[in-house]
DNA sequence: CACCAGGCAAGCC
DNA sequence: GGCTTGCATGGT
């Protein structure tokens, strides 16, 4: 990949089809914050900065080592969007969707920050989720400094499988916070092996998911897609199923249409339908 | 006040 | 198997 490496700071050639607006408004992350021109994230026990220009994708806070071995796959930046664009609008209604929410791309995140949080997301709203997943974080995860400022990595399993009910209260997640504390206990004790799930077909990661309470079709997509790489899977929530039943035939309507990458298009349509309320 | 939020588990039939 | 209900909390 094409880059320079400078202070820190890492710059590129900004790919086609890239949009952090985009990215990092469409509930796929809750540790993305807007600072400056950019947005400052916490991922992988790292700070970053990161911002765009016309031309230019800018990583600031990393070396050459981590671009590498983190960002470049965090930030999907091997795939061909364009391709995927263009396969993708042959669908009037994709089409549509890819223009409105030009740019989104699937991060590649930590299979289990996606555990926890798409179990926090359950019959919450993204700005809430992010809310709780802040005070998760500030509570129990390990601090992490950046321009003299404290910051959060993402608590580790074994960190939470140690609380309460009662300690986890003050993140005010309701009757999720059960939820929380089992799954962290078969992660830690390695009933649920999440590197493993990685590995497995959809079908059968989805499967072992399915196994831990709080974890249902929905959730298990999210972690799916978003955490272990498996873009054959298409959450469907409140907002699929809106524009599914307002824009499409029901009855008609299959996943499959997209084929084995049909979650990158089911992430065009989530921002498109929840931006324009389709269906509401 | 009622209603909703990137659903799910448990209880019914 | 499918259908219904309760669920914590905060925002509108």
């Amino acid at each position: 990949m094409n880059y320079t490496y400078q202070n820190r700071c890492i710059r590129l050639k900004k790919p086609p089809h890239f949009s952090l607006d985009h990215i990092f408004h469409c509930g796929q992350t809750f540790r993305f914050f807007k600072e400056g021109p950019g947005y400052l994230g916490i991922a992988y026990n790292r700070v970053i900065l990161v911002y765009e220009t016309s031309d230019l994708f800018v990583i600031d806070n990393t070396t050459e080592k981590d671009f590498n071995q983190i960002w470049a796959h965090y930030f999907d930046l091997e795939r061909d969007y364009a391709y995927l664009s263009q396969h993708f609008s042959q669908d009037a209604v994709m089409s549509e969707a890819i223009s409105y929410g030009h740019g989104i791309r699937i991060l590649n995140q930590d299979i289990w920050e996606c555990l926890i949080t798409f179990i926090l997301s359950q019959q919450n709203n993204i700005p809430r989720i992010t809310k709780i997943v802040s005070a998760l974080c500030e509570n129990f995860g390990q601090p992490l400094f950046y321009h003299g400022k404290m910051y959060h990595a993402f608590p580790t399993p074994e960190k939470l499988a140690s609380l309460s009910l009662e300690d986890l209260a003050i993140i005010g997640s309701g009757f999720r916070a059960k939820y929380l504390l089992e799954a962290a206990k078969m992660v830690k004790n390695g009933e649920i092996d999440l590197d493993a799930i990685k590995h497995m077909d959809t079908a059968q990661a989805r499967l072992e998911l399915l196994k831990i309470k709080g974890v249902g079709p929905k959730v298990a997509d999210c972690i799916l897609l978003f955490g272990a790489g498996k873009h054959d899977a298409f959450p469907v929530d409140v907002w699929i199923d809106r524009v599914i039943n307002t824009l499409y035939n029901k009855d008609q309507f299959c996943p499959d249409l997209f084929g084995e990458y049909c979650g990158i298009a089911q992430q065009y349509l989530f921002f498109y339908g929840r931006g324009l309320k389709i269906g509401k």
